[in-house]
DNA sequence: CAATAGATCATCT
DNA sequence: GATGATCTATTGC
């Protein structure tokens, strides 16, 4: 099993450059990369973009609400909602500063701080199970609206690139539980992997 | 297996 | 007051 300490001198941490592009782009180019927050880390296999104020699907073609005011700030920042009375899902802001746009991330593979993952998330018999979703990620990471606003180039939950990243075959996909503009492709996930949601 | 219901509350109208 | 970028357990075949 992987430690953190090995994971954090195998990668480093990326900066606000990342995240200042369009949702597709950051979307895609998040896949593989490394998501730390506390002793849990995980690869990233499988976002969705999310295109300002004129996406219907996007919490931001509503405006700025006290909610949605960090996907118009700075990238590389995390939005975290609540949803269904019951999970939360987290999101990097990205796009220059002033101008709305969002990844979700929906699904990483598991890789340090498995143990502490199971005791978060009771009915996960697999590592497939702990975080194949946005809701189960956030709960296997301990990520909540404590986060929403925080830097993820700062901490404490952060984004890194392994310094030997594998090239990765990916695969996009209309974006899945909305109801607003359903067909555009704008899912992606690492082809192949076992860790992306059903 | 697939389909469906129920949980549960912040957010915005 | 309705809705929602979800998950789980349960039902039915």
């Amino acid at each position: 099993m992987i430690t953190l300490p090995y994971l954090l001198s195998a990668s480093q941490l990326l900066g606000e450059e990342f995240y200042s592009h369009a949702p597709i782009e950051v979307a895609r180019a998040s896949l593989g990369k490394i998501l730390v927050h506390g002793e849990t880390a995980g690869r990233i296999v499988e976002t969705e973009a999310y295109l300002g104020v004129d996406d219907l699907a996007a919490h931001s073609s509503r405006g700025i609400t006290p909610r949605t005011k960090v996907i118009f700030g700075p990238p590389g920042h995390a939005y975290v909602y609540f949803i269904y009375g019951m999970h939360e899902c987290l999101n990097f802001v990205c796009e220059p500063e002033g101008r709305a746009g969002c990844v979700l991330i929906r699904a990483l593979e598991p890789l340090a701080g498995l143990d502490v993952m199971y005791k978060r998330r009771a009915s996960a018999r697999k590592p497939e199970h702990l975080a194949s979703g946005p809701g189960k990620l956030t709960q296997a990471m301990g990520i909540t609206r404590r986060l929403s606003g925080s830097s993820l180039i700062t901490g404490p939950m952060t984004v890194r690139r392994l310094k030997d990243e594998q090239s990765i075959d990916i695969k996009e996909t209309p974006r899945i539980g909305i109801t607003k503009n359903t067909d555009w492709p704008l899912r992606f996930v690492i082809a192949g992997s076992r860790f992306v949601s059903k």
